[in-house]
RNA sequence: CGGGGCGUAGCGCAGUCCGGUUAGCGUACCUGCUUUGGGAGCAGGGGGUCGCAGGUUCGAAUCCUGCCGCCCCGACCA
C-alpha cells in the first residue's frame, strides 16, 4: 500500500489529486483554475497529441493556427453560440499598463481602453468562420479540412486538474463542406477516430452516441460524443464531434458557388478532445499504488533497476537489454542512481505508471536471467537475459490488451437497464454507471430527471436497437432507450 | 455565486484560544560513514518577508481592521 496516496475507497477525489501530484503530472498554478502541466504529464499529452495528429493527417486534415483573441462582436453573431459561452469568457479590455501615481505599483492605463473588447477564445468557430468567408468562394475550395492545436479559456466556476481547468489544451477541427451529407459523414468519421484512439491507445472503452438537444454544443445541429466510465462509476464525456449545419456559414455569410453556378451556404463540422483525456486516462486505469499508463501512451515504457546498485557486471547486462529494446522501438531508462535503494525505486516507478520494470541483480545474473515486473498486475517473472527484449515486446501488447479488457469489463458490468423510476434511482445510488432507460424525448423530462437524481442524459447510443417502451418518469411513449449517468 | 476549510521552510503540519528567549516537528535537500533483492540507519548541516497592508503594544505568527489567494462540496461546463 502506498504511503502517500489516499486509497480510492477512502476518498476518490483525494486519490485522484494525489495521483496527479505524486506522479508529477501537474500542479496547481498561481492562477486560479489554471494548472502547470509538468514534464512527465506533458509527455503523456504529447504522445496523445502525436497519435491523434497522425490520425487526422491520415484522413486528409491539415493544421493551422488562428488567433487567441476573438472580437466581442464575432461571438455574438451566432445566437445560440454566444448564449452557451457568454457566462465563462475572459475579456481583454485594455492594452497598456502604467505606474500608479501613488507609487503603489502598476495599474491598467485607463487611456489604453480597447475600441472593442477581445475575448480570449473559449472555442474558435467564430474567428475561423469569419476567416473561411474569405477562403471559400467555389465548390472547388471544398472540403476544407483544418485542425488546430491550441489552448483555450473557459472561466469555469469550479475546476479540477485535467478534468476541468480554466485554461486547457486541445485540438479543434473545423471543416467546411458543400453538402449536408458530406459534413455529417465527416462528423461521424471523426467520432470513429476518437473511438479508435480512446480504445486502442488509451485502452479506455467508450460509447458512441448523439447528445440530446439540452446537451448539444451551442450552435450545433447535432452533437456526437464518446462517453467513458471512470472507476467511481461516473461518466466522462471524452470527446465531441459536432455537425453544425449551416449555422455558422449563415452567421458569417460564408457562401460558395456550386457546380451548377448556384450560390449556397457552406456546411460545417467542429470537433475536439482536450487535456481532459489525461484525467480520463488516470481514472480509467490507475490504482492505489499510483498511476497506470497503457504502454502505447507511456512516456517511458520500461525501466531498468540495478539491484542493489550499478556495477560493471550489471551495467553490461543492462546495456544488452537496452540495445535490444531500442532495436524494437521500446523506450527504456536505466536508473543508475546509486543513492536510492531498489525498494524506493520500485515504489517510485509504480507511482509513475511505467508499464514494465526490469530488475537486474547478481541473484538473477547467476542464472543469466533478469526479473520482469508488470505494472498492471504487479506480477513478476524471471526470463533469460537474451530473450528479455522479445518477452517485453510481447508483454507490452499484453498489458495494453489487459488494461482495455479490464476497463471494458468494469464498464460493461455497469450498464444497467431500468424500466421504472425506483429501479433507476436505486441503480444510480447503488453501483452507479450507465443506466439504459426509456425517455419521452423532452428536455423538460431530462431536466426533471437531473434534478431528482443528478444523473444527466449522456447520449443516445448510435447503434441503438429500436424498442417501444414508456418513459421512466412520465410514462409517455418512447421509441428507444437512452443512457443516463452521473457525470464529470 | 452559496456552504465549508486553509494560508508558518520544497511538501505535510504544530504553535494562534491565553502576545514574551534565537519560530518548532516530520519529510525532502546537502556532507560523511555504515548499508543496499520492496520506500535504510546514525551523525552533522543548509533552508523562513509566519499570505499582504495597516493598527494596538515595550514587544505580534499569536490581538484588531481591511484586503488577497488557494482548496473542497454544490449550481455551470470539454
Amino acid at each position: 500500500m502506498s504511503k502517500v496516496i489516499t486509497a480510492r475507497s477512502e476518498d476518490y477525489s483525494q486519490w485522484y489529486n494525489d495521483i496527479v501530484k505524486r506522479a508529477n503530472l501537474a500542479d496547481h498554478s498561481a492562477v486560479r483554475g489554471c494548472m502547470v502541466i509538468k514534464p512527465y504529464g506533458f509527455a503523456i499529452w504529447e504522445n496523445m497529441r502525436d497519435q491523434l495528429d497522425k490520425m487526422f493527417k491520415e484522413t486528409g486534415h491539415v493544421n493551422a493556427s488562428f488567433p487567441l483573441f476573438i472580437p466581442k462582436s464575432f461571438l455574438s453573431k451566432e445566437a445560440e453560440h454566444v448564449e452557451g459561452f457568454a457566462k465563462e469568457c475572459a475579456v481583454v479590455t485594455h492594452h497598456r499598463l502604467m505606474n500608479a501615481p501613488d507609487g503603489s505599483g502598476v495599474i491598467v492605463d485607463p487611456s489604453a481602453k480597447l475600441e472593442e473588447e477581445l475575448i480570449v477564445r473559449p472555442t474558435s468557430e467564430t474567428i475561423i468562420w469569419n476567416t473561411y468567408r474569405d477562403w471559400i468562394k467555389s465548390y472547388r475550395d471544398l472540403p476544407l479540412l483544418i485542425n488546430q492545436w491550441a489552448n483555450v479559456v473557459r472561466w469555469e466556476m469550479r475546476t479540477r486538474l485535467f478534468l476541468r481547468t480554466a485554461e486547457f489544451h486541445w485540438q479543434e477541427g473545423h471543416t467546411a463542406h458543400s453538402t449536408s451529407e458530406e459534413a455529417v459523414e465527416e462528423t461521424l468519421k471523426i467520432l470513429d477516430i476518437y473511438e479508435k484512439f480512446a480504445e486502442e491507445y488509451m485502452a479506455m472503452p467508450v460509447i458512441k452516441g448523439v447528445k440530446s438537444v439540452n446537451e448539444r454544443f451551442a450552435g450545433a445541429v447535432d452533437t456526437y460524443t464518446i462517453e467513458a466510465l471512470m472507476q467511481d462509476s461516473k461518466a466522462l464525456q471524452a470527446g465531441t464531434s459536432h455537425f453544425l449545419g449551416q449555422n455558422f456559414a449563415k452567421a458569417f455569410d460564408v457562401k460558395f458557388l456550386s457546380e451548377n453556378n448556384k450560390e449556397e451556404y457552406v456546411w460545417a463540422t467542429s470537433w475536439g478532445v482536450s487535456t481532459r483525456l489525461v484525467g480520463g486516462l488516470i481514472m480509467t486505469h490507475s490504482d492505489d499504488q499510483g498511476l497506470v499508463v497503457p504502454p502505447k501512451l507511456a512516456a517511458l515504457q520500461a525501466v531498468i533497476v540495478p539491484i542493489p546498485k550499478p556495477d560493471a557486471i550489471i551495467n553490461e547486462a543492462a546495456d544488452k537489454v537496452i540495445a535490444a529494446l531500442k532495436d524494437k522501438g521500446i523506450s527504456v531508462k536505466y536508473d543508475t542512481d546509486a543513492k536510492k535503494r531498489p525498494g524506493f525505486k520500485f515504489a517510485e516507478y509504480e507511482m509513475h505508471g511505467v508499464p514494465v520494470r526490469i530488475g537486474i541483480g547478481k541473484r538473477d545474473l547467476e542464472k543469466n536471467q533478469v526479473e520482469i515486473a508488470r505494472r498492471d498486475t504487479g506480477e513478476k517473472t524471471s526470463v533469460d537475459l537474451d530473450g528479455a527484449a522479445a518477452y517485453i515486446e510481447k508483454l507490452l501488447v499484453e498489458i495494453q490488451d489487459n488494461l482495455f479488457n479490464k476497463a471494458k469489463k468494469f464498464r460493461d458490468d455497469r450498464i444497467s437497464r431500468a424500466d421504472d423510476f425506483d429501479t433507476f434511482k436505486e441503480i444510480l445510488n447503488g453501483k452507479g454507471g450507465f443506466v439504459s432507460a426509456h425517455w419521452d424525448g423532452t428536455t423538460e423530462t431530462e431536466l426533471k430527471i437531473k434534478e431528482l437524481t443528478k444523473a444527466t442524459l449522456r447520449c443516445i447510443p448510435l447503434n441503438n436497437e429500436k424498442e417501444a417502451g414508456k418513459c421512466i418518469l412520465t410514462g409517455e411513449p418512447s421509441k428507444e432507450r437512452v443512457l443516463f449517468a452521473k457525470a464529470y
